[in-house]
DNA sequence: CGAATATTCAACCATAAGGTTTCATTACCC
DNA sequence: GGGTAATGAAACCTTATGGTTGAATATTCG
């Protein structure tokens, strides 16, 4: 279900650790301990994040060898996307009439 | 800071409670209780949920009589929503390469 | 004033989240 | 094969979250 996803996804993206991960794989494929590096935590502790991140869909693994590597899935991000845009044209229409009745003000 | 308004933001987004209530704010001012009746937990939970949306910035209440009504907020609406509108820029830009790619290998 | 309405607050409970440590597994390199 | 690098996984701790109940506080109405 839609509203499911929308749950995980927004969770996932609530920390700030798990955004710079996912700004960290604008790059391209990263394996978990370079994902894990830059953030002061135990390397199980980012695993973890990474792990938060498959789970809701933003990003999926593949094995290399001894490492894992990571890449970001668009799905889930154009869902929170759409979500989102909805409210961007909702506050635009509330604009658009707040400008229409001052313009009937000044009439 | 904006990472930490985003943390707020995504985390009060993540909940489909809360996301309803935001929804049933589109039409206007609502009390705490109009916002609570819909949901099948009791007031003062309820409560609690629009304690978190208005933390986050996402709502915002005035007192009128014994009641207190509640009406939606832009700001971080725009905020998470410039977040994810990057990303989308960024899925395009892939999506170009992608497509550029492909007419190479036509030509 | 007294009763009912709308909401807040505090205490409490169960579960999840973010982190740690420790140990097991797997794959590479010599 | 043995050592080591990369990861997985389990157990644990602390704090946050989502929910409950029950009492307290305003505010309106009769």
């Amino acid at each position: 279900m839609v509203e499911y996803s929308l749950d995980l996804t927004f969770a996932a993206l609530a920390d700030p650790t798990r955004r710079a991960m996912l700004d960290a794989l604008r790059g391209g494929e990263r394996s978990i301990g370079d994902l894990a590096a830059p953030h002061a935590m135990t390397f199980a502790g980012a695993a973890k994040h990474i792990g938060v991140l498959e789970r809701a869909g933003l990003i999926e693994r593949r094995k290399a060898g001894r490492q894992q590597l990571c890449r970001l899935k668009a799905d889930r991000f154009t869902e929170a996307e759409a979500w989102l845009a909805e409210w961007r044209r909702f506050w635009n229409a509330r604009l658009d009439t707040l400008e229409a009745l001052l313009q009937e003000d000044q009439a």
